[in-house]
DNA sequence: AAGATACATGCAGAACCGTGCAACAACAGG
DNA sequence: CCTGTTGTTGCACGGTTCTGCATGTATCTT
């Protein structure tokens, strides 16, 4: 292992638990904790982490720069891509969906990934062109640009004549009564067509979509094989649609 | 093994690994680690990779989209783009080829531009994404990654349904015998496709294109009404497509 | 207060690095 | 065909960086 990929490594468990005990990472990598406590000591120098007795905690969000926030997916959207990426299977094929969620789904996926991937968004492409392994395919039409995906006739057309075996939906508001719902009824019906082409739909729904609806439905609940949220398993609503039948996939 | 192919192999080891270890290359590759290392080196002169002791690592992708957005396309690319964008008409519809030549084109497009685009290249479509008064056409396909258009029979296809006033193609070779030409086959035949579709076809091509020639023909002089390009205009070989009848836009 | 744990520091060996140099191949020009 | 040039490659050298251990100190726990 890179002293430099350690340095990464410190600051992914960082991010991903909240801490590091040095003495843990020194024997989970086969290293000395000597070396453990130099990197700390560094990363802390850069203002990268906070050391503390122990180990290391991260530094408090109001320091850690802008720029990086801004690129980073807010935390539950990509707790929700994390646990998506597990869904997909090498050799397969995979709708993906536009919007930020998606988006963190396909920033998600392992570099050398081994799969379709077929979508209606140039922002999701964009994003996965350095895959080398992954054949990319592209349903064209009109660019809906507030969403930055393709909609109406002649993409609706276009997804036809694809098939997958996975279709991840992002939408706007889950609602145990209204269902799957998003703001735009175009944009509903691209959604509708891309999960009628898929053996398995399951949606990305950051915990703050969930309990709410949105002026037009995508689908019902049992078109959709589940649910990928961030939301607490306890909450209400989630047990709510449990007692519905819908698989819920709890991201953290 | 070729210096130029044993690059192109690390990269693809970056993207696939997500890391390179020197010593592992060398032996693997069956050279010294001062070659790899060298590699290296050149590789993150141009910022393909980071530099790290014992090997390298991918550079960072939210360094990557910073640099992308923040790198002005080189000066001839840029006045090429400018004199292009001059052909424009508001109210029409242009269709707009991949590559980087035609994004710096999109870039230099009035943000309050009223007009219908078309374009293969997802990366076009999203660089057009802030163009509100601009109506965005994308044509679906198989993505060639490469070049980060799409291609193939559906890509054809979809380019049959759709006609434009202008269509701005980039090429990689200008010359006077062999035309128009690029080095994959695939993406000359698309290249035809979105000409054909086009009352009027522009070639950009910056002036280190010109005098040179490809592995694959898109068009032939006569099928193209002219050339925009930053090259000198007493240029021998500017000179002689001017006697072939070819329209030479001149950009400064 | 005392033992346990974590820490910083110095040190030595190992791994890694850049540079200069010579051998070699590819190529253009005579 | 020869020759000078250019670019690449491997090797040798000296310097730098990393790593684990030993040591003495600071901090935590009980």
């Amino acid at each position: 292992m890179l002293a430099a990929e350690r340095r990464d490594h410190l600051l992914g468990l960082l991010a991903r638990k909240g801490k590091i005990v040095a003495k843990e990472v020194a024997a989970e990598l086969g290293i000395s904790e000597d070396s453990v406590r130099r990197d700390l000591r560094d990363l802390a120098a850069e203002g990268l982490c906070q050391r503390v007795y122990g180990g290391a905690l991260p530094v408090s969000p109001a320091v850690v720069d802008y720029e990086a926030r801004q690129t980073v997916a807010p935390d539950g959207k990509r707790k929700v891509a994390s646990a998506a990426v597990g869904l997909v299977r090498p050799g397969g094929a995979l709708i993906l969906d536009g919007g930020t969620t998606a988006l963190a789904v396909a920033r998600a996926l392992p570099a050398d990934l081994d799969c379709t991937v077929i979508t209606h968004s140039p922002t999701i492409a964009a994003a996965l062109l350095d895959h080398p392994q992954a054949e990319l395919f592209l349903l064209g039409g009109r660019v809906f640009k507030h969403s930055a995906v393709t909609c109406g006739a002649a993409a609706v057309e276009a997804a036809q004549n694809i098939s997958a075996d996975l279709c991840l939906l992002g939408v706007t508001g889950v609602h145990p009564e209204a269902g799957l719902t998003t703001g735009d009824a175009e944009e509903a019906a691209m959604k509708r067509a891309l999960s009628a082409r898929a053996a398995d739909t399951y949606i990305l729904a950051s915990s703050e979509k969930i309990g709410t609806a949105s002026r037009f439905r995508v689908l019902p609940w049992k078109k959709v094989s589940g649910l990928i949220t961030d939301a607490d398993p306890q909450d209400t609503v989630v047990e709510q649609l449990k007692t519905l039948g819908v698989e819920v996939l709890v991201a953290s």
